[in-house]
DNA sequence: TTGAAAGCGCTAACAA
DNA sequence: TTGTTAGCGCTTTCAA
């Protein structure tokens, strides 16, 4: 690996000279230029990118902090985080915290700020506290999915509507007649979910249907979980005619859970989700789901934090201290609306049709 | 973000005790070790890492080289990678080249050697060229999936005996008394799936089984891709008994051809895959496959990598001229023998059956 | 338009 | 046991 100096060795010049005409600073003259990059190209040269990092105090990589690289959703938003920090120049370095707080601790603990110029995270459980400290110390932090666009938290973050989504899920339940509803919610503990599973129930509310206690259970963001509680639900309520889950994964564990139990998906049982990931347009019969806008979200989150980045170092402090700088970038930003995918998993329930 | 001087004055020592402590390098006092740490802890020091890959001549970042992780694939690949290099003390680059070798060749030129000290390779498409560039130039690089474990690439690679994952498979078709066999094959520009593709045919032809060339299609790595190919292969040849796909997404997909065309499976159709990706259990009906030991394969790969890159220097340009040096790593590592899971997706063909 | 020089934060001989 | 001294490869004033 040759280095600055060498090129800048064989063109005759120094390495300021080189460096200039390698990020086009300063005035170089023509022939001077023609030298160098000749002598960059006969050398093979490419900047060592630890080096520059260190000389400009700033590295070129951004931290994707996630819970489990291993659920679908998350690749699917990785390969667009992974898109657009390209375009800026800038790589991901993928952190899987495995739900481990403590995980999550040693990631920021050791890269932010020293290897990665800034931190995205998504859904990742990872204590506020950690969060805010690594703002504190100068490492933009940025919150990918914040559920709820009316009451943000302390954090940048990029939000989507999901109480919307509940809703419009609600809505088509309820529009194509269904009145024995159940509804599968994600885990109770990380409080994750709260939002659909509010705009949920209000607009069930708001049409006169109860969703009894009953009706609900909490589980993890898997097929099987999603398997688990239809089939408990489905015991327990045989009339049920139609499924909400939070999440599209536990809705395509319904539809297994109904196959196992030989009701028809959605002669029998209607089943609808949330998120809308490449499986749910593969499964059988597809599903029916609320779309989020998954990869613009993920292309705001990366545009938010690079503005964090690039914002002139006062501003740091002035948000530190509360208040916002003057040409401080807004801390929120809110992606475009869920919308419903009406696919195979959902039709009238029976007695209704015909 | 406080540095080592600032931790050293604090402890009315220079910086280089400050190091020493740190790495546990040369004899430190006790008393001044503890007034270090004492100051390490009051100031919230952390490491500088990118002044510290510079200072090392050594980044801790690894390159994960994948074509897309959103196939269902290469996140738990990926997980399983990211795990065994954090254990290693290494960060995880993700870079995904989309199948564009230029793609690739852009992500291997910028951060090969400056911003990551090796680079692991997954199905990402590359250049072979290039790959052997980054190599001369001091880079390791490591074949993450090698198909044929005897007969290595000119790169160090983790090998996997693909061959004998399609021979279980045949046999396993075989010993259920299915001779109606149709295969689908792993894109045929890419010449990927060959290995398994043949020990596949092989073990049929040694049953006395023929597979007609109309009885084999190539498709792509995808649920839709096994779908359109199983449709096109069941409707040319109804008699089919069983289907064999390359990998499990198109196995997957066959299966939903199957429902679509009213064949139950395993009843009507058997349908068998290769790699068993979490996917596979959680189809309906769950599927059977040959188990590839992807979470071995992934901590080898790490661990070769980690190898080569800590060898001493004077053997990489052994290695470059083609011998081996004294004690370098072996280039090649052959992971443990793919395994069949028998699930749900297989049964005896109906005439033979009772 | 180009060069000289300092320094980013850390490591690693080598001296003391 | 600790300090001194050079860098690692690059950027960036400031002078020339």
């Amino acid at each position: 690996m040759s280095t600055l100096s060498e090129v800048a060795a064989r063109a005759g010049v120094t390495s300021a000279t080189v460096s200039n005409v390698l990020r086009n600073r300063g005035r170089v003259g023509d022939e001077t230029r023609q030298r160098v990059l000749d002598a960059v190209a006969a050398l093979g040269y490419r900047p060592h990118l630890a080096a520059r990092a260190l000389a400009e105090g700033r590295a070129p990589t951004i931290a994707l902090m996630v819970s489990s690289i291993a659920n679908p959703f998350y690749p699917e938003f990785a390969l667009a985080v992974e898109r657009a920090a390209r375009i800026s120049g800038r790589f991901v370095i993928i952190c899987n915290t495995n739900q481990d707080p403590l995980a999550g601790r040693a990631y920021l603990e050791q890269i932010a700020g020293t290897l990665s110029e800034g931190v995205l995270v998504m859904n990742a459980n990872l204590d506020f506290d950690d969060l805010h400290q690594t703002e504190a110390r100068g490492t933009p932090v940025v919150l990918c999915m914040w559920e709820r666009p009316l009451d943000p938290p302390g954090l940048p973050c990029v939000a989507v509507d999901f109480r919307r989504a509940g809703e419009l899920a609600a809505r088509h339940l309820l529009e194509l007649g269904h009145r024995q509803i159940v509804a599968i919610v994600g885990s109770k503990r990380a409080g994750i979910h709260a939002a659909r599973y509010e705009g949920f129930v209000d607009a069930l509310r708001a049409a006169g249907v109860k969703l009894p206690r009953t009706c609900v259970r909490h589980a993890p963001d898997t097929i099987e979980g999603g398997y688990a509680a239809a089939r408990e639900l489905l015991e327990l309520h045989p009339a049920t005619t139609a499924i909400f889950a939070s999440n599209d994964l536990p809705a395509l564990g319904s539809i297994h859970a109904a196959f196992d139990l030989r009701r028809d998906v959605p002669a029998d049982l209607s089943v609808i989700g949330i998120t809308d990931i490449q499986l749910a347009r593969q499964s059988r019969p597809p599903l029916t789901t609320v779309q989020v806008p998954t990869v613009e979200a993920a292309e705001m989150a990366v545009s938010l934090l690079r503005e964090l980045i690039e914002r002139p170092p006062h501003t740091h402090q002035a948000a530190r201290r509360g208040g916002r700088a003057a040409h401080e970038p807004p801390r929120v930003r809110v992606a475009s609306e869920p919308t419903l995918i009406v696919r195979g998993s959902t039709s009238a329930p029976r007695r209704v049709r015909g």
